[in-house]
DNA sequence: CTCGATCGATTTA
DNA sequence: TTAAATCGA
């Protein structure tokens, strides 16, 4: 039987290759992408070779590569609406992907820039084609190949590579067992692979070719960029007796510090020599089978046949200030990723004719992060905001302060998830490949669909601007395909305001989990019975980590139990008394700062009021299509906000005479009543309270127009299309990107 | 009630 | 930094 045979593709900087790519004028120099440019420059993510080489790295800041490489280009992630978009990495991931499928049935998509094959049948397919006979074999085609433990002889480094090679294919063809040749064969087609790479897409790549997952993987990075490694079975022991652990596969986190820690492991040969009593010990028994197996270059993963990512999400990161601190700020930023990520469903059902079932929040705060899932409706932004924002509304502890967001979110991401066959017509045989789909190479791949067709993806987009009832849902755009096991409880006009904040304490009872590291630990204290939180034996690394963070390292003669359950309620404590110095330091500066501006505000009445031009230009320079294009709600209080305006002649109005209802004047309390949000908002913060609500709305109009628009395009091959109004449409769409960019100022600040 | 859904943790790019 | 996958309970 025929070994396994493993190719890994890695893209070389592949971020900056894409950018060079797109602006050729910075190849052959030093140059990295950034993320962002206000902070220290931004963070970079890729770094090319030439700017390596004068120690720019990931996660350095612009600035400091900046002084680091003078002369090196930054280009900058594209930015759409107020985050970083990384379609056009993802896009040109795929061209790269389309490329590999030529070449091979089985392919993993492992992330944005690499990919696992099992080339295996290929390779047999070529050791048939050529003879055994080294005659026929010509390794001057194996140009770019390294060959681990043949290093070879010689002045130059490629005068090395070259005798490797060299001596290795001539070892390769005289050998007894055909393990090496296969190894050669893959050599052979990951260099046509690579170049056909390069030819189609212009990117550079680096590969390895093992007999399995990790060490294709390991070899991928011993000779990049532009290189290839291949790593014969029998060169493993000497590799590994001086291989840092660390940087193996799986080995690079917490668990291989353990490793490095406990043992005092530096290299794979070190893990290799541990005892299995030794690992079991520790470890327990599965997971010591698993490492031994591995420190030994035995690893049994399959590649899996999966070219599509099995989820489709963002985020953001609020650092420091940018941290959020209210329901308008969440609910407007929430806004934006879910129209991101609807973005991208759209094209990825016309694309993939699949559609995902569940969206999951993940949000990050000073107290530890959590996720929620719920049921996607239909692919529509407004019923997805609406329901993310119900089901993250009861997170929220707020109960003094109803318009603001405790604790604040430091980060918020969503992810849509559990893709179903699209079954609505449009998507062809799809369904039988679903039913047939899964992880083994031997099943059919998704290049054996057939085209979707593109035309049909646009029926029941034109109701985005009604509610659509359940008797419509076959009309509309509403999945009524699969069973729907998550439930939204309560709808966002019901939930938005309601909350005290009490049911939310009871709820607090989650077990602590397990991940990678943790789970591989054995649980010898379970075993054993009661263990002291003292005892320095102590097993659960889970508990062990969360006190040293914590600080919570206390009590003794409890049983495991128990400590759980105390670890619990220590959180939910300490959770409570940090929410509750928050919401009394907020509500101290809320009120101060009331008090403050108030004086200047009575001092000079409009000073501090906000200029509606921020928000809008002039009313003059409004674009009359872009005010029919608003709800009549915007329209009027823009409206309102120009007549006030006029009345008084002054070239500011109050963007606060939107939405009020009352003015409620007592002595040390003075605020207006939202009728938006039926809620006191004190004075000072009244304007920029409305300014969340005009660009909350914004938002949403902007997004219906979108929605139309695509509609019109779409609706075009049926409907003659007129001229003029394609043009208006194209001229009003232009400017709604610039008039939004207005309202983004508001948050992205 | 059971097993699918859910969620945190870990790892990687 | 912004993704995405996997595992166990
Ligand atoms: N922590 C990380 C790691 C990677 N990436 C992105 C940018 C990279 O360009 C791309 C691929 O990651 P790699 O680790 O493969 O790094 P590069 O391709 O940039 O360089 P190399 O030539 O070392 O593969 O993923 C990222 O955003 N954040
Ligand atoms: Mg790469």
């Amino acid at each position: 039987m025929n070994p396994k045979i493993v190719l890994l593709v890695d893209m070389d900087c592949f971020y900056v290759q894409v950018e060079e790519r797109f602006n050729p004028t910075i190849k052959g120099k030093p140059a990295a992408v950034v993320q962002y440019k206000n902070y220290k420059g931004g963070g970079i993510i890729a770094v090319n070779y030439e700017a390596r080489a004068h120690g720019v790295t990931r996660s350095m800041r612009g600035d400091d590569a900046k002084e680091q490489c003078p002369d090196i280009t930054l280009v900058r992630v594209p930015e759409e609406r107020g985050k970083a978009n990384l379609t056009k990495y993802r896009d040109c991931g795929k061209e790269v992907i389309d490329v590999l499928c030529r070449h091979c049935s089985c392919i993993e998509r492992a992330s944005i820039d690499e990919a696992y094959l099992d080339i295996t049948n290929e390779v047999h397919k070529r050791l048939e084609e050529i003879q055994l006979n080294e005659k026929d074999f010509n390794f001057e085609a194996l140009s770019s190949t390294y060959v681990v433990g043949w290093e070879g002889s010689g002045q130059t480094e490629e005068e090395k590579r070259n005798t490797g090679i060299r001596d290795f294919t001539r070892h390769a063809f005289e050998s007894t067992d055909n393990q090496d040749l296969c190894i050669l064969m893959g050599a052979l087609i990951a260099e046509e692979m690579r170049k056909d790479v390069l030819q189609t897409t212009g990117f550079k790549c680096s590969a390895g070719v093992a007999v399995n997952k990790m060490l294709a993987k390991l070899a991928c990075g011993l000779h990049k960029p532009n290189r290839q490694t291949i790593l014969p079975v029998a060169s493993i022991p000497e590799f590994f007796a001086s291989f840092p652990l660390k940087k193996v596969r799986n080995l690079g986190g917490k668990f291989g510090r353990v490793l490095m820690d406990e043992f005092n492991c530096k290299t794979m040969g070190d893990v290799a020599a541990l005892s299995f009593p030794t690992l079991e010990k520790r470890f327990g028994s599965e997971t010591a089978t698993w490492l031994q197996r591995y420190a030994n270059g035995i690893d049994d993963e399959d590649v899996s046949n999966r070219r599509l990512p099995k989820s489709i999400g963002c985020g953001k990161n609020f650092n420091g200030p940018e941290a959020l601190t209210t329901k308008p700020k969440v609910l407007y930023w929430l806004g934006q990723l879910v129209e991101e990520v609807v973005e991208r469903l759209t094209k990825d059902r016309q694309d993939n004719g699949r559609i995902a079932q569940t969206m999951t929040i993940h949000a990050y705060t000073d107290e530890g992060s959590f996720s929620r899932a719920l049921p996607i409706r239909a692919y529509d932004a407004d019923k997805i905001q609406k329901d993310c924002f119900s089901v993250l509304q009861k997170e929220n502890r707020t109960s003094s302060e109803p318009e603001l967001w405790i604790p604040p979110l430091k980060n918020l991401s969503l992810s849509a998830g559990k893709f179903q066959p699209d079954e609505s017509k449009k998507s062809g045989r799809i369904d039988s490949f679903f039913k047939r789909m899964s992880n083994n190479k031997n099943e059919v791949s998704l290049q054996a669909l057939p085209p979707n067709n593109p035309t049909l993806e646009t029926s029941g987009l034109e109701t985005e601007n009604s509610d659509i009832e359940f008797d419509d849902i076959d009309e509309a755009d509403e999945f009524t395909q699969g069973t729907c096991p998550l439930e939204v409880d309560s709808v966002f006009e019901k939930v938005d305001i309601s909350n005290d904040g009490k049911e939310r304490l009871e709820k607090v009872e989650s077990k602590p989990s397990k991940g990678f590291f943790a789970r591989k630990l054995e649980h010898k204290a379970l075993e054993e019975g009661p263990t002291t939180s003292n005892d320095p034996t102590f097993k659960d690394v889970n508990l062990q980590e969360k006190r040293l963070e914590e600080g919570l390292f206390s009590g003794s003669g409890s049983s495991f139990k128990d400590h759980i359950e105390s670890e619990n309620s220590e959180r939910t404590f300490s959770k409570k008394l940090k929410d509750n110095d928050n919401a009394l330091a907020l509500a101290k500066e809320t009120g101060a700062k009331a008090l403050y501006s108030l004086k200047s505000k009575i001092e000079s009445e409009v000073d501090d009021l906000v200029d509606i031009s921020e928000i809008f230009p002039p009313n003059s320079k409004i674009d009359p299509e872009l005010m029919e294009s608003l709800p009549v709600e915007i329209r009027v209080k823009l409206n309102n906000a120009e007549t006030l305006n006029k009345a008084k002649g002054a070239g500011k109005t109050a963007v606060s005479t939107i939405g009020i209802n009352k003015f409620i004047s007592k002595a040390d309390n003075f605020s207006f009543l939202c009728n938006k949000c039926n809620v006191n908002i004190p004075l000072v913060e009244f304007d920029e309270h409305n300014d969340f609500h005009i660009a909350l709305d914004l938002q949403k109009a902007l997004r219906s127009e979108t929605s139309s628009v695509i509609l019109g395009s779409a609706n075009k091959r049926s409907t003659e299309p007129k001229e003029k109004g394609r043009k208006r449409k194209t001229d009003q769409n232009t400017d709604k990107l610039i008039k939004s960019r207005r309202i983004d100022e508001f948050f992205h600040k």
